[in-house]
DNA sequence: TTACTTAGTGTTAATAAGACGCTATGCAAA
DNA sequence: TTTGCATAGCGTCTTATTAACACTAAGTAA
């Protein structure tokens, strides 16, 4: 980096990029069926497919709290901000980015491809359709993906991909976070499909809601689903008043 | 580094000392009464009692995989090999090391001592007694100090205390891996008083020693404690295959 | 009009959790 | 040698939680 560059980055009081830590994010969203995951693709020449897949992600600045980087890579990739995001863990094997396929990528994005990077992945949980996907420094586009359907990804992404999913499997047994994935008012019906999705089982429709509706965190809205090929549910939203006063009784448990 | 030491390293396998990423390791320890935490002090002018107290850490080699380079400062501080070692997640405040008798130590032991270092945080469960404490690199000694005891850590390393304490909290509510801090063969006292300064709280004796014996992962020993000023407890041992057993059948709860 | 889809609702039985107090056995101190 | 002290070891009852299970209602689509 050039003196010049080096001050501008200084004034934007970001320092530099630190060719030695990343962060990647696990950005999840469900569409009522599957939990999905937006992926960005990058072309590379001999890979099966002719792209490769990997999770957006993005050297920290000097400057820059772990936290802030995850955050940043959220907003230019969605425009969201102040969403729901989580620390999966570093994952720092020094082989991580050494595949042939991924630094013939990275040659391509870094100034120091062969560098020993260390990542600290986050997961968030956005509701998809508040997210306007744009282009950004460290993806040209993305997309989601059901979740089920992945079974490659560049460097050891499928691995921090794992991580993030057991780790939110094990979180929402003791705090309702799921909320962050559905709309503002929402159906039983769709909580119920979103457990299913991340606890990755099926689970029964009477319990569910028994369970669910005797923690109180839920706020029935006089409003009814329309144009649904079935019986109408009524719409509830989350209650997050008594969701507070819920945790501050010491609330841990959510199982199924 | 001169290029001399640089191809010293390298035929030692282990690359440069990376100044941007460092381990800090939180080695647990239970003396049958309090957990202990190991921590290395160091003479500082200007801190209140002389003495800065903190986690053992180091900065990373470039060709070590982060849990190594835990397990690496474990061997070095304590000789043990083998042993319960989980990751916490990755610490990066920028100023995470710039408190002014914080640098002034840095400025002791490292090259770059205003160099943005994020730490990986390990913590592990060690038995106190196989513990033999020696100087190291990063540590000109170690003492094991009662966890309950410790209000004041150099850099954000209480906060990497807080968590690691955390953290075991709840993964002991999930997997027995308590045995860690106990010897070999060890009396249902002792694992009820562990459990408790574990979760930091009063466990009911009779409710406790229901619920682990129906796990059927301990195996009773003809033998008896002796000394004790007190009816002497049979011994116990962990039995690892029923253990085993159990997690394959399913077992995810260990609440109090 | 029929078929299809999801909404919405209770009971029962089995299991787990939580509260609770007494006797036994060894050592130590008087 | 007696007394005090500390921990071991044990069972019951009450309440709360979990798991299993099936039908009717209300919309749309063909």
């Amino acid at each position: 980096m050039s003196k010049k560059n080096k001050i501008i980055k200084s004034i934007l009081n970001k320092g530099e990029l630190n060719p030695h830590v990343s962060t990647d994010c696990v950005i999840l969203g469900f569409d009522f069926e599957n939990l999905n995951v937006l992926i960005i693709r990058r072309g590379v020449t001999g890979s099966k497919h002719g792209t490769r897949m990997a999770l957006p992600g993005d050297l920290i600045y000097d400057t820059e709290d772990l936290d802030m980087a995850a955050s940043r890579i959220l907003k230019e990739l969605t425009g969201l901000e102040g969403i729901y995001l989580e620390q999966v863990g570093a994952f720092g094997d020094p082989d991580r980015i050494k595949t042939k396929q991924d630094q013939e990528w990275l040659k391509s994005i870094r100034n120091e491809p062969e560098a020993r990077v260390i990542t600290v992945a986050y997961y968030s949980l956005v509701k998809m359709e508040d997210c306007s996907i744009h282009a950004s420094s460290f993806a040209k586009s993305a997309e989601w993906i059901a979740v089920k359907d992945i079974t490659e990804l560049a460097f050891d992404h499928l691995e921090i991909l794992k991580a993030s999913l057991q780790k939110l499997k094990s979180k929402i047994a003791t705090q309702p976070i799921g909320f962050n994935l559905l709309p503002e008012k929402f159906t039983l019906g769709q909580l119920h499909k979103l457990y299913e999705a991340i606890l990755d089982k099926k689970i029964d429709k009477r319990n569910f809601r028994r369970k669910i509706l005797k923690l109180g965190i839920l706020t029935s809205l006089n409003e009814k689903q329309t144009g649904v090929a079935h019986k109408p549910s009524k719409y509830v939203k989350f209650n997050e008043q008594n969701y507070k006063k819920l945790c501050e009784t010491g609330f841990d448990n959510f199982s199924f």
